[in-house]
DNA sequence: AACCAATTTGGTGCGCCGCTCCAAATGTGT
DNA sequence: ACACATTTGGAGCGGCGCACCAAATTGGTT
């Protein structure tokens, strides 16, 4: 009688909720939202639905649950330097968040799901929190910090959703992304040029730009015009 | 033999796209994207799904032509003045998406994937002429006009998805707006100080702040940021 | 006025989905 | 060894998107 269990709590744990979760994302990278289904966990996990339903919860809480998780690991990302500006620190954080995304494509529309939904959970809270805690040390006064923050936080995950593309890294996926800049250049050129002038203007440059560098040159502008906030 | 018809075409038109497009909208304000069924048109309508298929195409396209129908209303907005500078243009273009979404919550995901899934359709192209050519009359440089345009789409369009909240007009859904900000200041103010100072810091700001005004001040901030490119 | 080919319609059924429910299996405390 | 709580696998239900098709409806031709 030397235990004092209130909960029994362990045993032996032969499908915990991290592998689920953890399978739920490797369905969802592969095929998109669409190729996570009950039946397709029941069968990778070898188990059945009320088990897993007995974890996770419904299909919705588990494709929260995921966000949560890989959202929360990009969060964690830190400069790499000794001594990092504010500057660095959000520079680090959204390139995380980019790269999370061209990951986990299926990342951009459960983002903004969870952010219109879930205003006060963690998802939302932790990009806040992490982001809004640079704009102090930018030198912007406090009461602007709320508007400060939330700008930076609307272009970030505004642009980083955009470009959900496969081209997080250089491994094996670039022949495609160049196909790809090529189909979007020459649907641009087909355009009726006196009703897309604009289009016709930045045509030329579509072909050699870089979507990190030009995010990265987003949110330099944003910055800049955070300095102005007095 | 006076007819040199190559189409017979029109005919009395019981069932027009146009009315399968608004009846599919409607459904979509009303119960959100999983109140669009096959089965809710077929009944709405008093038709079978086959001549739905016929007329609107997967459920899929339906909510792309939806889509495009209401981004396509937004951007015909203008200013109301006489003398509009670029300025003027941006806001107006960027407070009807504003309100559209404000409308049409179902909008905010259905937006990204689009632009994500076709970025030559018109509703990104749209967009994206409607605003870029814009920067030019801000005084950005051609060079930069790429950059300068993505800087402000995705802005606008990150800010305009994560406000996606039933707020469009002073009409009867405010009792629900000063709710909303309630539980979301309490839940902010339940957080432990010392894991998020930052949202102890700015939670004083939430319940007096507007999400339109917000908005404009990040269009502003970004604005500002523009004129520095060169 | 009668006919025809093309177009348009309503509806049935298939395969799949999320989810509920529950009997059996597996563990723990005494 | 027994009682009991936890955990599991799976069968079944209602509903979904969609393919498919026989019937109805059309406008043009004669």
């Amino acid at each position: 009688m030397a235990t004092r269990t209130g909960r029994p709590q362990r045993r032996n744990q032969v499908l915990s909720r991290e592998r689920i979760i953890e399978t739920a994302i490797e369905l969802l990278d592969a095929g998109g939202e669409s190729a996570l289904t009950t039946r397709a966990l029941t069968e990778r996990l070898s188990t059945g639905s009320g088990a897993i339903y007995y974890r996770a919860g419904s299909r919705d809480e588990l494709l929260d649950t995921a966000t949560e998780t890989v959202v929360t690991a990009a969060l964690a990302a830190k400069p790499a330097g000794a001594a990092a500006t504010p500057e660095d620190e959000i520079r680090t954080v959204a390139l995380a968040l980019f790269d999370a995304i061209a990951e986990h494509q299926w990342l951009a529309t459960r983002l903004t799901l969870q952010i219109v939904r879930k205003p006060f959970g963690p998802v939302t809270v932790g990009i806040f929190e992490r982001i809004g805690r640079q704009v102090g040390a930018l030198g912007v006064p406090q009461a602007s910090w709320f508007d400060a923050a939330s700008t930076l936080v609307h272009y970030i995950l505004g642009a980083v959703s955009q470009n959900a593309r496969i081209d997080g890294d250089t491994s094996t996926v670039q022949p495609d992304r160049a196909e790809f800049l090529e189909a979007t250049a020459t649907a641009w050129q087909a355009l009726a040029p006196e009703d897309y002038p604009f289009m016709h203007a930045i045509v030329g440059r579509i072909r050699e730009h870089d979507d990190r560098e030009q995010f990265l040159t987003g949110i330099a502008i944003v910055l800049d015009g955070l300095t102005r906030l007095g």
